[in-house]
DNA sequence: GCCACCCTATTCAAATTTGAATATAATAAG
DNA sequence: CTTATTATATTCAAATTTGAATAGGGTGGC
């Protein structure tokens, strides 16, 4: 649903064919909001025009490349659009996350092997943090709060993330996966 | 994948048949931390089952109710799960949040409607947040750590997603989300 | 000058998830 | 006593996501 509204969203700004979609996603490292597969885009992109939430402008024609099919919004779409807000903010699901799971169950295999990927992990989450701080400074004047609280909001989320794997890795190489009894303390 | 990984986890303790394996989620709280579905559930077992990674024990047949088919981790499973396991630490998807996306552009819709939804968010969030906290203390001297350490990472996650909550609430009620220029402050 | 890789644009089959339907029994509420 | 909800157990069609295939053109390096 959220690729739906990500959709109208850029619509509202520019008429635009599927492609261009995914480079201004980049553009604005919204691929990192929202998981970009082409397949998902372009599956999207024709069930709106199936429900005449958005609607073709042209199709430019060359001999060489696929066409490309340019989009608009209509007011269908706009009503759709404040519809799905509406809706991604009221329902809540809990933050799904895989890693907890495999966390949970990661004692019973090799502590090593578990302890590098860690590692590994950190690093990234590391520079994700530190991404997610420069985008959200780069754009403090630039774009307006609702799209800012994303950016820091993100960057909050990837640092809580990041604490987690520390004390995770800390207890991993001290062999304490599978000890009972003491409480998680916060450094 | 994490369900299957789930699966394989539970069945390490005791055989079990699919409609069980939902009530000890339930029982432990983990359907918070993966979605129960179960269609997909049934699903990750016939694969499990089709790959050799689970067996059939026995099914127990009573002539008012559906049979219930009780299976077992085979050796090929054990491995499988420590596959899973790896991959799951190893891959790190950004977490993406679709609020995130409804967030950015509820600026263009009405900020009253926008306000009373977030109102029930927060609301929500606080319980989960209190709710996650109860199961970290209680659990603290029952489970392994590395169950711990998820109770306790879920905790956070969900505050983490309460205060950017909160921030939103306020900047929308005082009708800023559209205002450039100015930085999020932490409270 | 050619090899390898990235860009442009889209399509497709296969895997997976969703959401609801099925059918019966037991328990609770009024 | 009757109606509503919850528990038992599974199945299925339809929606969606995934991951890869396609196919020609441009670009940088050696």
């Amino acid at each position: 649903m959220s690729m739906k509204l990500l959709i109208l969203g850029l619509l509202l700004e520019r008429d635009m064919h599927p492609y261009e979609i995914t480079l201004v996603m980049k553009e604005r490292s919204m691929d990192q909001i929202i998981k970009l597969q082409m397949g998902s885009l372009y599956y999207a992109v024709d069930k709106l025009a199936e429900g005449g939430h958005i609607e073709t402008v042209e199709v430019i024609r060359s001999p060489d490349r696929p066409d490309k099919t340019i989009y608009r919004i209509t007011d269908k779409g706009k009503e759709l659009m404040e519809q799905l807000i509406l809706q991604q903010i009221k329902k809540s699901d809990p933050p799904y996350h895989p890693l907890y799971m495999a966390l949970a169950l990661s004692r019973y295999i090799d502590q090593e092997k578990v302890a590098k990927l860690l590692e590994e992990r950190i690093r990234e989450a590391e520079h994700q943090v530190n991404f997610a701080y420069q985008v959200y400074e780069e754009h403090i004047s630039l774009v307006p709060r609702s799209s800012l609280h994303l950016m820091y909001g993100r960057y909050e989320h990837c640092l809580t993330e990041l604490k987690w794997l520390k004390r995770l890795y800390d207890d991993v190489v001290a062999g304490k996966m599978s000890d009972k009894g003491s409480p998680i303390i916060d450094p």
